[in-house]
DNA sequence: TTTTCTGCAAATGCTTTGCATGGGA
DNA sequence: TCCCATGCAAAGCATTTGCAGAAAA
């Protein structure tokens, strides 16, 4: 069965992206893809270090900046989203880029996407309960992965 | 009705850091004690600089290294739990030391503690779904307080 | 008196910026 | 050709660290 919390076809979503960038007149160049490709995917949710070390396989003059101009982008696109750590190590995710749950295992540091029926209820609750207006949400779990416990 | 979300009296969880720290050797110097009362009321989650600009008030050649190696023992010592954002502005909740949903204004800044009854449920449906050990969480909701909207 | 804490300044680590050169369209 | 994007190095910023002098206990 497939579940909400499945990946997106890395290709699909990579045609989504250079259709967004195209459509909003931005160049599609060889480190842009590159950096696109890992994103699309997002396996493991990335690191700009991850994206930076893929590029360069391929592209090795390619400097940390363009990761992290391409991600800023992408960002303001609302093609990606960040998932930031108190210890200054962003990852992020251009698979789903939309709020949504994460598990995050705190030995292997893998995250993994949890399907959570009843997180839709916990939003309406919070806004009857306080009259806010909410636009977005931030939810992690953290904890051992099977693996790892 | 009292809510599970209000606040502790700043009194009482100032003397519960004062006996935790006592408990472990730490000193109690003036500079300790004014941060250890602007966290224990946590007014409107502080943030360091906050937390600076109140205990400088009083002690005018305090540094910051101070307010972080203060903040760092306190959360060392489970006192004082850490809220970071993106943007690398962190703030600070040493009233309820333990992990619980915010609800933050993304116009005023202002963040809130709602009660949410059905949080255990979703953190039990994640451990039965994923086989994840949960040992902690973060859920933050971002929208407009109802003075902003 | 002993040992820890403070305050300063330098160092760190991630991220951003400025600018000359290169390369999409 | 015309701009935008790249790559490099310098700048930013929050936070951490090293160390000599100050002050708890």
């Amino acid at each position: 069965m497939k579940k909400r919390s499945d990946p997106v076809p890395a290709k699909q979503r990579l045609d989504q992206m250079l259709s967004k960038l195209k459509e909003h007149d931005f160049r599609i160049t060889p480190q842009r893809l590159a950096v696109l490709k890992v994103l699309a995917a997002s396996d493991g949710h990335p690191s700009v270090e991850r994206i930076y070390d893929t590029v360069k396989a391929q592209f090795p003059t390619t400097s940390v900046a363009t990761i992290y101009k391409t991600v800023a982008l992408l960002k303001q696109e609302n093609e990606v989203i960040e998932i930031s750590f108190p210890d200054g190590s962003n990852r992020y995710d251009g698979n789903k880029p939309y709020p949504h749950p994460h598990l995050i295992c705190t030995r292997c540091k893998k995250i993994v996407d949890p399907d959570l029926s009843s997180l839709e209820d916990l939003a309406k609750e919070v806004t009857k309960e306080t009259g806010f207006q909410i636009t977005t949400h931030r939810v992690d779990f953290f904890g051992l992965c099977r693996e790892c416990q």
